[in-house]
DNA sequence: GCAGCCGATTGACCCAGATCAAATTTGGCT
DNA sequence: AGCCAAATTTGATCTGGGTCAATCGGCTGC
């Protein structure tokens, strides 16, 4: 939201200790590549609420989350905004095809990210067609989730957007972190309302709602998924 | 909807003669590459109505539109439907992680497709990374359409939808035939309402409501746009 | 400890768009 | 041309989720 100040640590930083290392793009890439790759980019990190780019800004770079969450939105004129995903470690952001952004990104909490320059990235890239269709599986990956989402804000109820969101999420820190009925939400109720197509309001009280029916409980942070099966039944239909 | 006949024409077909040689995947061949690339898929035709491929099969083939228009769409478990995108000439189909279609495609009105088996057409890529690079463009101008309509399904009103799909429609048909101010509207109202996340009749009451306005004309098999300008400024919010 | 703030919750009411129910139009077929 | 089935339009009514308006509760700074 505020100006973004970016702190950067030039120095002192290595793929070698890099959680993301296998899971993000740089999997396609070996030892030695690895190595000429680390030069490319360099670590930024984001305090809470701040923006990493805005749509329509000429995309500079393209950036590889470490750590953290950012929550990816397009605003109408008027000011609705649309949250169309959230980016976790891993996660791959920049691509695009007319030379701008055509989302804004912003940090939800501290983030820190591998900033890659266009022109050099993509001049890496030139010779290394594994490195492309890495690229490519994240974009494919991505367009199956926005089609999912889609079905989601068109055709689900409130209760169903709630439960499968809740479900969606979980999947994705269990992804990163490991089993747990812990579901931490560190995006606010107006972010999970902008994702789902719903209001602030309606997300409340559907959380509400959840927790007198015995299926979750809302603790500080996040929630606790107490029936996993009946939240799983509410976001089927 | 009814099981797919499928009629071939395993000869006479060259890429010489082919309407969206240029805008397609094909683009970035060259000719002595589009020979062998010939040689790779063949041409099928499909009735109105036919079923291409469906959500959940395994993937055999890639497609490329030739002619006609697909819907494109996923189901949920209990029927609601939400169309995912209309397929035009040009566009390529069968993109994926899974192996397996992540939605269901058919023809409305008779299509021809250039199919290619995944194998052979996996192989060919393989060492023409600038034929990866055109896929991967395709994917991520699809990803940003697909980003675009999560904010019409998400945040806009019916009026601003039904609006919206007009002018974007037309778009798509401009950039094929050219402009005009007739736009074909070759799906159904029931499709539109499950591509806008609408029911049939807030459609229907929709266009009537138009057409009382003055801004544009149903006529038969489309409509004609008589005021861009006003429904421009109604899908804009 | 407590004042002030901001996010979240809760309540009361409302309305855009869904649902239900007829017409009406269109399109194939014979 | 004439008949049936399907698609579309139109009307009447209902309701899920939005809007407006208080609280509530947890931090922060003093």
């Amino acid at each position: 939201m505020k100006p973004s100040v970016v702190t950067s640590e030039p120095n002192g930083h290595h793929c070698d200790d890099c959680a993301v290392r296998g899971a993000a793009v740089c999997s396609s890439l070996d030892a030695a590549e690895l190595r000429e790759f680390e030069h490319l980019g360099r670590r930024v990190h984001f305090d809470s609420g701040e923006t990493v780019f805005s749509e329509e800004d000429i995309t500079t770079s393209f950036y590889n989350v470490l750590e953290g969450v950012m929550r990816l939105y397009k605003l109408l004129p008027d000011g609705r905004r649309q949250i169309v995903g959230f980016a976790l470690p891993g996660d791959f952001l920049g691509m695009n095809l007319s030379g701008r952004h055509n989302f804004s990104a912003d940090s939800i909490g501290v983030v820190k990210v591998c900033q890659f320059p266009k022109g050099p990235f993509g001049r890496f890239i030139e010779d290394r067609p594994q490195l492309l269709r890495r690229i490519n599986e994240l974009a494919i990956r991505e367009l199956s989730q926005a089609r999912d989402h889609m079905v989601l804000l068109g055709r689900r109820s409130a209760d169903e957007k709630v439960a499968t969101f809740l479900l969606g999420w979980r999947e994705r820190l269990v992804a990163l972190n490991g089993p747990s009925d812990m579901v931490a939400l560190p995006m606010s109720r107006q972010d999970i309302a902008d994702y789902l197509g719903l209001t602030i309001e309606t997300v409340s009280r559907t959380f509400t709602k959840l927790e007198r029916l015995g299926v979750i409980e809302i603790i500080h942070g996040g929630i606790s998924l107490l029936d996993p099966a009946r939240v799983e039944a509410m976001a089927a239909a």
